[in-house]
RNA sequence: GCGGGCAUAGCUCAGCUGGUUAGAGCGCAUGGGUCACAACCAUGAGGUCCCGGGUUCGAAUCCCUGUGCCCGCACCA
């Protein structure tokens, strides 16, 4: 038998493992008939640039669900993939280029700036999946593919144009939202916003009657040239006179009417709006009601227009603080008042974005946001934690009309063509050889010269990917998704958009289950970001201690949904567990010599050759297997875990091993033959267990134990019955009473400083009626030399200490080594913990709502509380009574 | 303004549908070079589960109020 190396070290093993499953197909998923589908599409990370400790989150979770499910017999698809992220890539290339080569994406035109952008697709693209490569992401790279491939592409156009033939797709002239660095629109999740300081100032319109006019605050003054009107409530009192009124605008002179409105609000600013329709939605609407013109005073640059008189080209910043300045030295500035303004900023480059009415397409989202909230509110499509449906639900209800064209030219171009000769507007599928309207050439034909915002196409992504719209055995097979895995931060871009292309065009949901997670943060909590500089390298830490480690820190991190820190001290932690796991396997690999069988339950005659301490591991795993099983239906990941470390360490390291190593190193063939198949049975099922969650040193371990297949193609553990035979109970109850001998020795020993190389002897003394059943166990774990039973009190010799245990009262005599005082001390102190404690349970018992109302099990089980108690209270006051005079 | 989260040991966090003696890891203290493991072992000390109400036989857990931190959405002249 091969020998394992003495420390773990996963740079030995992991890349190789990695290498072997991804050449055996391991990773691979095939339609198949006999087996249930299980399915993952991978959110696509963007080709932007490197995974991020938020992104290893995102795929271990994924990873652990698709291990586990394989393990199961399904046929587990985890498709990945990546996005183009028009806007974000677009701004990053553009950046390196105006760098390196001092060049504007004008300068190389849109072909050849296209051609750059697809060599950094293939470098970034590259370096992304290497690196969920090194994170163990059992992904099937066969199926890899992108949002901007030829299928993807397809399936874009396809629903563009269907959507855009049942009229849900519109062309129109609307108030949008202008990022004036990227020089394009934004939809309204692209907005972030910021409370900024600003000011009001509140400046005077003079009548046009030559009167004072009215006073209107405003936190845009430059925004005054393009000014229609000035609305008031028409409740207001103060203003009933001045509707149908003029107003001039101070300075240019220019006369706008004063309008009756309903938007006004009388307990604001001055209960008088100044009415700007082309640079805020609001007055757009307004504007609308009344028919107002639009004019523009600020451009796609944010330089104010020729409607600005004097401030024509002017920053629109540098023009507010000229223009203010005017205003006031004119006498119209009637004061000014510090106040936070949110402001609407660029998700990508921060830039204060700029409302602008201008020409684009928009998605209709009324009658598509309604399946979807219906299919969240009938349970067919499941968040978990549940409250993120909340946040799901809001968003949806609150929806408007989605901006999807975009002024750049990475992404998909536009399905549309406009006729140079009729101006009509045709979307088709592939480019029209003629106008259909007035039959004009293809050539008389240009085609929209804008793309799509990116998650139009990630909308598709859970179909696209499987073959939509083609209808493909894989889309039959692998659709609906089981589930998504994301952070709450992309609900709104992705997961919304997702379930309402996926109901019109597949007429159900994308996923059975949105599975939301939270983001890393920093150790002290703050967000990882590339200007605070605090992000850490995932790929930087599974070099030092290994990827199963950084995966296992993440699962355990945290509760569903909720934010980490990353604690770089608790992935040390995870580290050793895994060299403790690797350890005890060394352990059992230099001990089972060519040991054959598999620790099997009984002899053909039907009597046990397992051993009390063999039923009781047994019993224990499988117990902890279907409690893991079911934490992971849950998507308890994190209790999964938990337990599982708990049963390696707890149980099987610090106690199986250590009780089965006298019979391991004796004579006895037979019952060392058991043991070593039991070690090595379990041992399979712990790392069977860990698999998901660990795979990289699991899949190392597994390659010792001589089995026919890699662990990642095994099975999950199946439950035997163990956990429902007696005997097996028996066995642990006996077992557990043993842990608890032992540890009580040992907390004597610690207690009395006595050397551990001193064997102590102890002397047990049983409660009538309880079966002495001790074993050599005691004596090798305690550093136990005799154990004697007697029938008294009084049959105790000379100085001992004792601790109370279930059933029993265990003495060890220390002779010159007793402390009575401290023995009298930690006695009163039982005493006073188990008189409460009896108080407690007493009162709770003679309560007759608790044992009224109470399940009966539940009351039994406080009697019986009470009951060991008692016992426990008697022989401590006897033992109290015994040492009083020492 | 609307909505959500968090508050549990010195630190980072678990604790599911109410019934536990409230847990883990790290840290701390004491002892240990033992034949899987010092990236270790053994033992131990640390907690009015944020405050206050309520529901209940019973609340860390459910409800309400408050306080403190954090986040999302919307929006104001």
């Amino acid at each position: 038998m091969k020998e394992l190396a003495k420390t773990f070290d996963p740079k030995e093993f992991e890349q190789r493992i990695y290498e072997d499953w991804e050449r055996d197909g391991d990773f691979h998923a095939e339609v198949n008939p006999s087996k249930k589908p299980f399915t993952i599409v991978m959110p696509p990370p963007n080709i932007t640039g490197q995974l991020h400790m938020g992104h290893a989150l995102d795929q271990t979770l994924q990873d652990v669900l698709t291990r586990w499910r394989r393990l199961q017999g399904y046929s587990a698809l985890w498709l990945p993939g990546t996005d183009h992220a028009s806007i974000a890539t677009e701004v990053r290339v553009a950046d390196e280029l105006r760098e390196t080569e001092g060049l504007s994406k004008e300068d190389l035109g849109r072909g050849e700036f296209l051609k750059r952008v697809w060599k950094w697709k293939d470098i970034y693209g590259g370096k992304i999946t290497e690196q969920q490569r090194r994170l163990g992401d059992s992904c099937d790279w066969e199926r890899e593919r992108f949002t901007m491939d030829e299928g993807c592409n397809k399936a874009v156009v396809e629903f563009f144009v269907r959507l855009y033939e049942k009229g849900l797709i519109y062309r129109g002239s609307r108030l949008i939202n202008w990022c004036p660095d990227c020089g394009t629109s934004l939809s309204d999740a692209e907005v972030e916003h910021e409370d900024l300081n600003g000011k009001y100032w509140y400046i005077r319109y003079p009548a046009a009657d030559g009167g004072a006019g009215i006073t209107v605050a405003t936190s845009r003054p430059e925004t005054m040239f393009a000014d229609v009107a000035i609305a008031v409530s028409p409740e207001d009192e103060r203003y009933t006179d001045w509707i149908g009124k003029s107003v001039l605008l101070p300075v240019t002179g220019r006369e706008i009417p004063v309008i009756a409105d309903p938007y006004p609000d009388p307990e604001k600013g001055t209960g008088a709006v100044k009415i700007t329709p082309a640079h805020d939605p609001n007055d757009f609407e307004v504007g609308a009601r009344h028919g107002l013109a639009q004019p523009v005073c600020i451009d796609f640059d944010a330089k104010m227009t020729a409607e600005a008189g004097k401030y024509e080209g002017q920053d629109r910043f540098a023009c507010r603080k000229a223009w203010v300045e005017e205003l006031d030295a004119a006498g119209y500035l009637v004061k000014t008042e510090d106040v936070v303004i949110p402001t609407g900023k660029c998700y990508r480059c921060d830039t204060i974005v700029e409302p602008m009415i201008s020409e684009q397409w928009f998605v209709k989202m009324e009658e598509l946001a309604k399946p979807a909230i219906e299919a969240a509110k009938r349970g067919d499509l499941r968040h978990v934690p549940a409250r993120f449906e909340k946040i799901y639900l809001h968003w949806l209800e609150e929806i408007r009309d989605w901006c999807i064209s975009r002024q750049l030219w990475w992404g998909h171009r536009i399905p549309a063509w406009t006729c140079g000769t009729c101006g009509e507007i045709i979307v088709a599928r592939e480019t029209p050889a003629a106008c259909p309207k007035c039959g004009a050439a293809g050539a008389a034909l240009s085609q929209d010269e804008d793309v799509l915002d990116t998650w139009f196409s990630s909308a598709l992504w859970p179909f696209s990917t499987l073959g939509w719209p083609e209808d493909t055995p894989d889309l039959r097979y692998f659709f609906p998704t089981s589930v998504l895995v994301t952070g709450y931060d992309i609900i709104f871009f992705w997961v919304v958009r997702m379930v309402f292309s996926s109901l019109e065009m597949m007429g159900e949901p994308p996923f059975e289950t949105v599975f939301v997670h939270g983001l890393v943060r920093d150790e002290q909590g703050r967000k990882m970001s590339k200007s605070l500089g605090n992000g850490v390298d995932p790929i930087e830490v599974i070099d030092t201690y290994g990827a199963d480690a950084l995966r296992f820190f993440l699962l355990n991190g945290s509760a569903a949904g909720n934010d980490m820190r990353f604690v770089l001290k608790n992935v040390e932690s995870t580290r050793n567990f895994a060299n403790k796991l690797w350890n005890a396997s060394r352990f059992v690999l230099m001990n089972i010599g060519k040991t054959k069988g598999d620790g099997s339950k009984t002899k053909g005659d039907g009597s046990y050759v397992l051993r009390d301490e063999d039923m009781w591991i047994l019993r224990t795993t499988e117990q902890v297997a279907a409690e893991v099983t079911d934490n992971l239906e849950k998507y308890e990941l994190s209790v999964a875990t938990q337990k599982i470390q708990e049963l390696i360490r707890d149980e099987y390291c610090d106690w199986y091993i250590e009780l089965v190593k006298t019979r391991l190193y004796g004579e006895d063939e037979e019952t060392k033959a058991v043991c070593r198949a039991v070690l090595v049975r379990v041992l399979s099922d712990l790392l069977r267990l860990l698999h998901p969650f660990m795979p990289f040193i699991t899949e190392e371990i597994w390659s010792y134990l001589d089995k026919p297949n890699k662990l990642i193609k095994d099975r999950w553990p199946a439950p035997e019955g163990f956990a429902e035979d007696a005997d097996f109970a028996a066995a642990a109850g006996r077992i557990e009473t043993t842990k608890e001998i032992v540890r009580a020795v040992r907390n004597i020993r610690a207690e009395a400083n006595a050397p551990q190389s001193k064997k102590l002897p102890i002397l047990i003394l049983f409660d009538e009626g309880k079966t002495p059943s001790l074993g050599e166990h005691i004596r090798s774990l305690a550093g136990v030399s005799d154990i004697g039973v007697i029938k008294s009190e009084a049959d105790l010799p000379g100085d001992t200490v004792s601790a109370i245990l279930k059933g029993m009262a265990l003495h060890v005599p220390l002779a010159d080594l007793v402390d009575f005082a401290a023995e009298r001390e930690k006695l009163a102190k039982e005493r006073e913990r188990l008189t409460g404690e009896t108080q407690r349970l007493s009162a709770k018992l003679n309560n007759e709502g608790f044992t009224a109302k109470a399940p009966a099990a539940v009351v039994e089980a406080e009697r019986e509380k009470l009951a060991a108690a008692e016992e426990a209270l008697t022989k401590v006051t006897a033992r109290e009574a015994a040492i009083r005079e020492k």
